[in-house]
This record gives structure tokens, C-alpha cells and sequence, in this order.
DNA sequence: CTTGACCTTCCTGTAACTGGAAGCACCAGC
DNA sequence: GCTGGTGCTTCCAGTTACAGGAAGGTCAAG
């Protein structure tokens, strides 16, 4: 199939999938004129790919997560060891912004926010840099 | 004083202070010898800019900030609604990480880790895209 | 006078695409 | 056979917010 019915039974854009061959994550089979060639198992690690994405892995940890799906003689340990590293990433992240959140919410809470000129929140950000 | 004097006091490392002046972000004056001069008028700005980035606000907000936080008769109502923007964007990535951290926390503790092939995260990545 | 630290500009690279231009391929209709 | 429209190809540029590094000028100390 072409690169338009791949693209729309993966949920991933035309564009992303060339991406994505460019840089040697997944290649399609070319046909005589030159189209790329998609068939099911194509699909499926698209899929794949698109699902792994969504759940905030970078496309280098992809690379690792499809050739781990390849390898049918994986440990699952592997896998799994990957899954953690991201979820402590994820728990680092939502700290920050949980921390970021807080501040930033106390700021706008003491801002009165109307035409006067006073502001907590300029006046934080000139002070406790 | 020079950039790595400022660049101390403000805490942000020289090359992002000229890449700020790059942008138009906060200009220096120059010296005869072509070395940019900074007052603490300027590593107060600076200092305001660091703090600012720390929040969350892109360079593009603290251009916004900046002008707002040098115009004397600014209203804080201003200030306040670029604050609100920035707390919604905040509780927005907040809640996909915790959807992200839920999901993949689940597969993790569902995987067994071992040296067997079977792993319950490949198998949702394969199948639930 | 030399050494080393500091300054300058400019170029490249990062992550993961997205948008757009120029040009070829294919199919339907006339 | 020709035309139109859609889809495919490649390549180039832009995005965000810098960081790294090269080549070369400047300055203070010894």
C-alpha cells in the first residue's frame, strides 16, 4: 500500500513516516515508480512506534523498544528496565512542574489583576532572580 | 562590567546572554573595544529574565514580561492573565503526565522483568496503537 | 614579551518533526 | 491523447533555546 493508507492506519502523518525512514527507524520496500511499499507488518510497527511516541518515549528509546520487539528472544527485563527509566523521568518532570505550579499559582493569587500598576508577580520575578 | 561578570551576578552563562542580545531580547552597550558593558540595570533584567525561564515562561513570554515589567502604568491585570495562560498550560501537561505515569506504571508492574520473552508492555505497545 | 584568561563573531548541532516548493506518477473523464 | 487533480518523490528551511567549538582580537599579570 502507499505511504497515505499506511499513514492512515497508523494515526501518524505521511510526513513523520518519511521522517522516520530518513533517519533508519523504520524502511519501506520501494515499488518500480519509486512509491514506497507498505504491507501489514509495516503498519503494525507504525503502530507501534506511534502507540510508544504517545506514552512520551524519544525516538532513540523507540529504536531500542522495536528492536527489543523484533528480537523474539528478548528478556522482558530489558524491556521492563527501560519502562522504569522513563517512569522516573516522568515522576522528575511532574515534580518540576508540580513546583512550578505552585509558585506561579501563589503569584497570581496575590496579583489583584486589575488597572493598577502594582504586581506580585513582576515584582517577584525583579527580586528573587 | 563585562559579560562574564554579568553572567555571574545574573546566573545565566554567557552564551544565553548573547543569545538574548541576538534575539533582541536585552541589548548591551559596547565598549571601545567591542566587549559589551552592563550596568546593574541590565544584570537586574537579566536576573529578572532567569527567573522568569525557572517559571516555565518561553523567551517569547519574557519579551512580553520584560516590556510590561518596563512600562511604569503596565496594568497587573496584564501580567496576571499571561500568568493564568502559563498556570493552564502547566495543569494540562500535568495531567498527561499523569496519564502517561499511570499507563506506564501499570505495564511496568504487570511486567514480570524477568528473562522470559513475554512482556505485557511490548504487547500493549503492539497492540493498543 | 609572553602567557593565559577573557572577549568577539560565526558555524554547526540538538529533537522531532512541519511546511512548502519543484517535479514525477497515476487515474478519471472527455 | 490530453487535461486535471490528487498523491507521490526529494530537498530546503524553520521551529525552540540554546551549547560546543573554531579562529582571532584584547587585556592584565609576571
Amino acid at each position: 500500500m502507499n505511504i497515505g493508507d499506511a499513514a492512515a492506519r497508523s494515526g501518524l502523518p505521511p510526513k513523520t513516516i518519511r521522517y522516520y525512514e530518513s533517519i533508519g527507524l523504520l524502511v519501506a520496500d520501494r515499488r518500480g515508480n519509486g512509491y514506497r511499499d507498505y504491507d501489514d507488518a509495516h503498519v503494525h510497527k507504525l503502530r507501534f512506534l506511534h502507540r510508544a511516541r504517545s506514552l512520551g518515549f524519544s525516538v532513540a528509546e523507540c529504536r531500542s523498544l522495536l528492536s527489543l520487539y523484533e528480537d523474539r528472544g528478548r528478556a522482558s527485563a530489558d524491556v521492563k528496565r527501560l519502562a522504569m527509566t522513563k517512569i522516573a523521568d516522568i515522576d522528575r518532570k511532574l515534580a518540576e512542574l508540580q513546583a512550578l505550579r505552585t509558585t506561579l499559582g501563589a503569584l497570581a493569587a496575590a496579583c489583584h489583576g486589575d488597572d493598577r500598576p502594582d504586581c506580585p508577580i513582576l515584582d517577584d520575578l525583579a527580586g528573587a532572580g
